[in-house]
DNA sequence: CATGAATGAGTATTCATTCAT
DNA sequence: GATGAATGAATACTCATTCAT
């Protein structure tokens, strides 16, 4: 592993556990084991290391949902394995998934950052959503619904779900498995 | 208005704007036409000053939801009304409610931040839900499922739907008025 | 004595020691006996203060320089009164002078500084030489020469022979009663 | 070109842009084309470089205003060509040449700096119009004056000019031709 | 109650310099 | 000779908080 991996590691996981303001750039080299230098060397500023630890996330939870749902038949399955991969996918990556959450754009923790950007790959995701519901109104899966609003709602709960989980104080056993149950109740036929 | 109240509402204005970390003491006595000194006369500091601009505002809302569902016959009624009156609050205060976002337990804005008295606060929503759905499984409203997970996935989906709106650079017509139905189509009987 | 006070007097010592970039908004603090945070509260930068500082000087000076030249008779006197003014002006100004020497638009200092508003201060310094050169050749004290050029070069003299004193090593006894002698030679009748 | 020039002639071109402090031994090696490390591979330190980027230009100054002054029958005429020659090398070297104005004894760009070196090297430039005004004096061209102090204001009337034209927002043509009759006229018999 | 002067710890960022390769 | 990764001290600037008036 680099020194630049290891700053990108690191980086992951203190703006996962101490948000964008909370995180001080000798907190991340002092977690890599370099200078503090090495870290603008490397990655400019503050913000743009924020936007690469985010990017490399969703990036590769991505890649990792596009090969979880490749197999499916129906509409109705491929989003039923969307949401349960995008959900495994986060208790998987505990200690860096919420840098995720914290570069969204259904973020609140820095309204000065550049949506824009970020916001352009998240809506990959969304898109993901969007296509499964079509397949399922043509296969006969999914009920007749308005699709994009229908898709940005799915992922809406799904965000909540996981906001539940990783940031709130509240213990709900058994929610993120509800949470499937929850969604596809609503939209398939 | 008093002094007092000026500060107030300055407070959720700035904070709603600019988050917690973007805030400032001073930004907050300008906007009320105070000198910084009289904010922490009156609110000591700025984490007592965030819970207290936060504390209001859902105040506010619990005492409005209240109201706009206390003659609801049905279970399956009182939370449709819910929903829409959730909804609907947040365009009526558009300025001051993403106060509210940052101060949730939902948030991410800051980590360190004591969500516990707040987080209490928060859990009476949820509760108000919990009641709706006990309600409607007697009544026959409400189809029979896991009442508290369902109640918090109804509360993650407003809560992403509001997000949508309110931080997102996304723009979904329509969203809002689909997400009741998303939601009663999950779960009505 | 303000702290305020306390602070652009501190600045122009420093200043005028150090020069821009060698001076530290801690060495002004601690030279002025104030917190650090002080001087950003009256002078909101570096570069302002280094302004600040070198405006109060050129002023001083200008005033000076209009009181000490009142009473002459002819454009030739005029102009030796100013000279020697000028010069007389450094010597009793030894610590704070060289702040005007490093933000006048004639310094290498710091190639960034803003040189443009400075530059109209300077210039009314200039414009005084014009005016005794104008009158005297209306008089009859000063030849027939071009009157702007001239009134740089005279300035420029000077600038040349302050620095001379101030900034170089070389010791030159008798360097500033020379210098009027030096110009006057060349330009009255 | 060897890199080693290259690195020092990119110096000269920079610290004449940006001045002493403005300058970054990355930018150096940059307009080199060379790695940062070479940089100090071959000139050990900034101020170092500094110090070698004045010498050369300085040194081919002198060289230049040798060659020029050399046929000069009179004291006075060779002065003239000092003074005219050294102002043509400023124009003929724009670039590089703010570089000898910044490491000179009269610059007030960086007080710490060792100037004792280059301020010899300076010396020599006086020197020759001291050798100029004594052998004017002896041959009749030059009025009796005080040499050594002459000498100097001599000098400083060229860099004041020099200043004027490079570092200066005002434009004033025609500073340079009339710099040599100011001079003139003040010392020639 | 109200002001704003005053404090000082904390932070992002820069940059000369070193050194292993 | 040549590279650029790596270091860490230094600096301008911010801001919550205190307190004399």
């Amino acid at each position: 592993m680099t020194k630049k991996d290891k700053i990108l590691l690191a980086a992951q996981e203190i703006f996962a556990r101490c948000g964008y303001a909370g995180t001080t750039m000798k907190m991340v080299a002092e977690q890599a084991g370099v200078a503090s230098g090495l870290v603008f060397h490397y990655y400019d500023s503050k913000e743009n290391l924020f936007m690469a630890a985010g990017s490399e996330v969703i990036d590769t939870m991505i890649a990792d949902l596009r090969e979880k749902t490749a197999g499916c038949v129906t509409g109705c399955d491929a989003l039923g394995e969307f949401i349960k991969g995008y959900l495994e996918f986060t208790l998987e990556n505990k200690t860096t998934f919420p840098t995720m959450i914290r570069c969204s754009p259904f973020s609140d923790d820095n309204p000065d950052l550049d949506r824009e950007r970020i916001g352009a790959k998240f809506r990959r995701l969304i898109d993901m959503i969007e296509e499964f519901l079509n397949r399922g109104i043509e296969d006969g899966s999914i009920a007749e619904i308005p699709v994009t609003q229908t898709a940005f709602l799915i992922y809406a709960s799904i965000v909540g779900a996981v906001r539940t989980r990783f940031l709130t104080p509240y213990d709900v056993p058994g929610l993120y498995d509800e949470t499937r149950r929850f969604i596809l109740r609503s939209v398939c036929a």
